[in-house]
DNA sequence: TCACTTTTTTACCATTTGGTAAACTTACGA
DNA sequence: TCGTAAGTTTACCAAATGGTAAAAAAGTGA
């Protein structure tokens, strides 16, 4: 038997299959998360990785089972920091650091922002499944956290799913948007002022006190 | 002379010109917007035209005039509320009414902040001019207003830069990652639940007075 | 109605691209 | 060191896709 598509049913990857699974899926993210899944093309991704179309084949049954395994291996990573918030913890202070994370990882895992940012775009076709399975559970245990907190008075008063878009969109925008805050900035020092200004803007959405707003 | 090249040359467009031009550029802003540059293709814009694929090339010079002709003909719409904001105007009223604009744009014109999206996720490699030579003196002018309101203490001390990116992130949130909004919201009522969490959000870090941040 | 221009359609092309067949090479246990 | 399985390469395809040539079909002014 020739090419036995090795894909996914053997129990033990040798060293090799490990190797070039994980050569692949790096050059993926690159070229995936620069021009979208349909803009990027199988001898792009052979090429970053430095093997051959076809060798690439043999370890994945498509260009489709690629994206899909990067988005679903990344999921998780991107989602650590959320499912590190404490309830136990000290509110302001648990999701003061959700922000700082959030932003430093908008930072330092910028393409894998935007291979997410691509798929949601496009209205999430090959991950649709995924966000109701692992994303919606999560956001609504955090959102039942979230609520307990300010029932108990120690958040101001904010709903918490909108309080999540908001912190996902600011901090992710540094990434996503990248090309245009190059722009806009000059491209020195983002980080430093972004942590401020987010700082500054969650603290005061969530320091509870006086209700600010008139009407 | 066969097909002769209309696109841009002749003085007075006829009106099956116009009428079909705009055809062509609603459809090409349908399918730009959900599928991306590269993910659209001539024929998906032809059917949504309801043209031949021969009959649009005879109107656009190729695909990516029809994509370069949208966003620079859309970018001025984009920042029509953000060259509306007054000078004289009372700073917060006009940075909330900004806002609050942002967002109802956000929900009446999806596929504009998509197509939008798309291009600078990609590195707005076919807008990159438009960006410098457009938004970026736009920004710029209204940076310096902001940074007048806030030194004149009207406003609480914010990096307009940055405050701008919050408000273009939360705002077209709602319209880019809309398909990851559906899973989590199940769909109902989003935009008067986002009305209100933004508005708190900006009203309290723009209000002056106590400076809240401890660091 | 006629001559002429504008618009549209019918056939095509050349490239690109995801994917395959099968030969060939390398790794590795016995 | 030999045989077999794992891995890789060379040579291809078929479909999709951006684009063109040229003829046919409207429009249009005189």
């Amino acid at each position: 038997m020739p090419q036995a598509p090795v894909a996914q049913a053997g129990r033990k990857p040798s060293r090799i299959q490990l190797r070039n699974r994980k050569r692949i899926l790096e050059a993926a993210l690159e070229v995936f998360s620069t021009h979208g899944y349909r803009g990027a093309t199988l001898d792009q991704i052979a090429a970053e990785a430095g093997l051959s179309k076809p060798n690439i084949l043999y370890y994945f049954e498509g260009k489709e089972e690629i994206h899909v395994t990067l988005l679903n291996q990344l999921l998780d990573a991107w989602l650590a920091p959320l499912r590190a918030i404490d309830p136990q913890g000290e509110p302001l202070e648990e999701l003061m650091g959700y922000v700082g994370r959030k932003l430093e990882m908008s930072r330092d895992l910028p393409r894998e922002s935007r291979l997410f940012a691509n798929e949601i775009l496009q209205g999430a076709p090959r991950m649709g499944p995924h966000l109701e399975s692992v994303l919606k559970p999560l956001v609504d245990r955090t959102a039942a956290v979230i609520d307990g907190w300010v029932r108990q008075g120690k958040l101001a008063p904010v709903d918490p799913r909108h309080l999540l878009f908001s912190i996902w969109a600011t901090t992710q925008h540094y990434a996503d948007f990248e090309a245009q805050v190059g722009v806009l900035m000059g491209g020195i020092d983002v980080h430093t002022g972004a942590s401020a200004h987010l700082e500054a803007l969650f603290r005061r959405l969530l320091t509870p006190g006086a209700t600010a707003g008139s009407g």
